[in-house]
DNA sequence: CTGTTAGCGCATTCAA
DNA sequence: TTGAATGCGCTAACAG
C-alpha cells in the first residue's frame, strides 16, 4: 500500500502547463484564461488532487487552524463549547485541533507542545484544575501566537477571556434560595487554584450577608471535582450539629452527585434540602428531581472565543490584552430548589 | 505581532555547528557527540525552539495525525468514542483532529476534505444519516490511507470495522420486554439508510418471532433521529386502537424523549408503558425513572478503532479488508422496564 | 496571461 | 563524528 501523492507537477505535465500556471488556476488567480483553469480544475477533480496544506503552511506560515486545549469532555459543558468555536471557526476557514488535559498540568504541557510543533495559529484554552504554571502558554506569547482564556482563565496573562459573570450567577442562585426561606445554605466549592471558585464563592458570601445572614466557615467545602467524593463531603453536612437546608454547587455534575446521595440517605429534594447548580448541564433537565441551576451560554462561549481568537490572528492590534468579554448566566428553576 | 520562528539554523549559529548535526542532535540520532547533543538541546530549550512539524511531515510524508469523523456530539456516545480513540492515539504518538459532520453528508464531505489536506495518516469515520455516496471515503482507499469505519459503517467498502452486535442488542432487549410480560412491543427505528437501524429492527423481528409474537407493521416507525419529533410518534402509537404496552427505542435520546412525551400524557412509565433504550448514555441513569437500556463498550469502541488503525498505518498488510470487530452490548436494566 | 527562480524548515543522502 | 548538498510540494516574487 504505498501512499502516492497527485502533485502540481503531475498536472503540469500532462497539460503541459508551467506549475506557476497550475498553482495559479488552483488558487483562483484572476491572471489565468479561463479556459486553462477549466482544463486544470477538470484534470484535478479527476486525478483526486487535493492540496498539500502542509506544503503551503510551511511558506505561507499559516495553517489555518486553532488549537483548543480542554480540561475533560466527561460533562456536556466543553463538548458544546467546542461546537460553538467549531462552528465560528471553520466559518472562517479555520479548521480545529482539540486536545484533552484531562485536568492535568503534565498532559496541558504536552498538548501545548503539540500545538506548538503543528503551528496552529492560534489557541483557545481552559486551564486544567492542577495548573498553576503558565510558563508553557507564556511561550505563545513570546511567540506571538495568539491565546485566548475561556472559563478557567489565567489572570497573571495579558490576553482576552472569555467568562461568564460567576459572581453574579452565584449570587442569584444563593438569593433564590434564601428568599425561598432556606436559612442555612451550604456550599460545595471548587479547588482554589480556579479563579472561578473564588468568584462563585464570593457570590455566595455576597448573597448572605446582603441578606444578614452570617457566614458561617463550616458550611463551606472546596473539593477537587472528582465526584467520586462528593459523598463523604454531603455525609458531613448531614451529620453537623445544625444541618444545612440547602445545598449550592460548584457545578451541575457535582449537584447531581449531592442529589443522588441526598437521595440514598432517605431524605427528600427540595423539602428536606434544597440543592441548585451551576452550568445547566444536558443531565440536569432530566435527573429527579430536575436540577435548579445557573446556566451558561456554552456555545456562545465557544463562539465568542473562536471569534476573538480569529480577530486576533487576522488583524494585528496591540490593544487585545485588555479585552474580557463576560457573558451573562441566566437562573432556571427547576424542581431541586 | 511578528510572528518569529526559531529554527535549526538559529541553533546551529549559536553553537558554531552545521544544521545537520544539530538536526541529528534533536532527533536523537546516536552519532552526535554527548558534549555537542547537551549544548543543542539545552539551547533548543533555552530558546523555546519547537520542531517545525509540517517541515518534517513534508519530508518523512507522515503527520503523526488521525483524523476523526463523528455525526455529533450532542449525546454522550461520540465524545466517548474519541476519548478512547485519543487515548490509544496519544500513547502511540498520534495527534488527533476532530471534525463533525453534524449529519449532514455535504459537511462529511467537507471534512474529509481537510483530512485529506491535512494529510493525516489514516482515518476513523462514523457515516452521518445522510450519507448515501461513498466516493469521497473511496479516495482514501486509492490513496492507500488507511480508513476504518465505527457505529455507522459503509458495507460498501472492505476495510476495518468496529462494530457492537445491534442484532444480539436488540434481541435482549425485546425479549427482556416479553418475559417481562409485555405483548405489543413497539419499536422507533432509525433511518434506513443506517445499517444499525435494520440490524437492531431484525433483531426486535427475532425477538417477536422466538417468543411466537406476531410482527405487527403498525408498531413501527423509522424515524430521521431528529427528537423533535418523537412527540408525534409517540402520540400516534398511543392514540391506536391497540396502544403499545412497551417500546423499544433505538437510541437513548429517543428513549429519553419518549418518556418525557409518556409523563407528559399523564401515562406512568413502566407501569403503563415500558420503555427500553440504546446505548446506554450518560443521561439514562439519571433520568426518572432511570432508563433501562443495551450498553455499549463506548470508549473501548474508540480505543479498539484507533488500535486497528495504527496498526494498519504502522504495518503494510494485505489482508486487512476482512476485519470486523463485533464488540458485546450488556442489557442494564434500571427503572423503565 | 504564463514561465522561471528561489526558498519555507527540515531529514537525509553522500562525502569528508 | 560532522558538513554540504538535495529536495519534500508548493507559493511568491520576478520576468517576459
Amino acid at each position: 500500500m504505498k501512499r502516492h501523492q497527485v502533485t502540481i507537477v503531475d498536472i503540469a505535465k500532462a497539460l503541459n502547463l508551467s506549475k506557476s500556471t497550475v498553482s495559479r488556476a488552483l488558487t483562483g488567480h484572476p491572471s489565468v484564461k479561463e479556459d486553462t483553469r477549466q482544463a486544470v480544475l477538470e484534470l484535478a477533480e479527476k486525478m483526486d488532487y487535493q492540496r498539500n496544506m502542509l506544503a503551503i503552511s510551511l511558506i505561507t506560515r499559516k495553517t489555518n487552524t486553532i488549537g483548543i486545549i480542554v480540561p475533560e469532555f466527561t460533562s456536556s459543558y466543553f463538548p458544546n463549547v467546542t461546537i460553538g468555536a467549531q462552528e465560528v471557526a471553520s466559518k472562517a476557514g479555520y479548521t480545529t485541533v482539540i486536545c484533552q488535559s484531562n485536568e492535568s498540568y503534565e498532559t496541558e504541557v504536552a498538548n501545548t507542545k503539540v500545538m506548538l510543533a503543528n503551528q496552529v495559529d492560534g489557541i483557545l484554552v481552559s486551564l486544567s484544575k492542577e495548573t498553576r504554571n503558565f510558563d508553557h502558554l507564556k511561550i505563545f506569547q513570546r511567540k506571538g501566537i495568539p491565546i485566548v482564556f475561556f472559563n478557567r482563565v489565567c489572570d497573571d496573562m495579558d490576553v482576552p477571556k472569555v467568562i461568564v459573570d460567576d459572581f453574579e450567577g452565584a449570587f442569584k442562585a444563593v438569593s433564590y434560595l434564601i428568599e425561598k426561606g432556606r436559612k442555612r445554605i451550604a456550599h460545595l466549592s471548587g479547588p482554589a487554584s480556579l479563579r472561578i471558585s473564588e468568584k462563585r464563592l464570593n457570590g455566595y458570601k455576597a448573597a448572605l450577608k446582603k441578606h444578614n445572614i452570617p457566614y458561617d466557615d463550616s458550611l463551606v467545602i472546596p473539593y477537587d471535582l472528582n465526584t467520586d467524593m462528593v459523598h463523604i463531603y454531603v455525609t458531613h453536612l448531614l451529620s453537623l450539629p445544625q444541618p444545612p437546608d440547602a445545598i449550592f454547587a460548584i457545578s451541575d455534575p457535582t449537584a447531581i452527585e449531592i442529589i443522588q446521595v441526598i437521595k440514598k440517605k432517605g431524605l427528600r429534594v427540595p423539602e428536606d434540602i434544597a440543592v441548585v447548580g451551576f452550568s445547566n448541564d444536558f443531565a440536569s433537565g432530566l435527573i429527579h428531581p430536575s436540577l435548579t441551576t445557573v446556566a451558561q451560554p456554552v456555545k456562545d462561549i465557544g463562539r465568542t472565543a473562536a471569534q476573538l481568537l480569529i480577530d486576533q490572528i487576522n488583524r494585528d492590534l496591540a490593544d487585545w490584552k485588555s479585552i474580557i468579554r463576560v457573558l451573562k448566566t441566566e437562573l432556571i428553576v427547576r424542581e431541586s430548589a
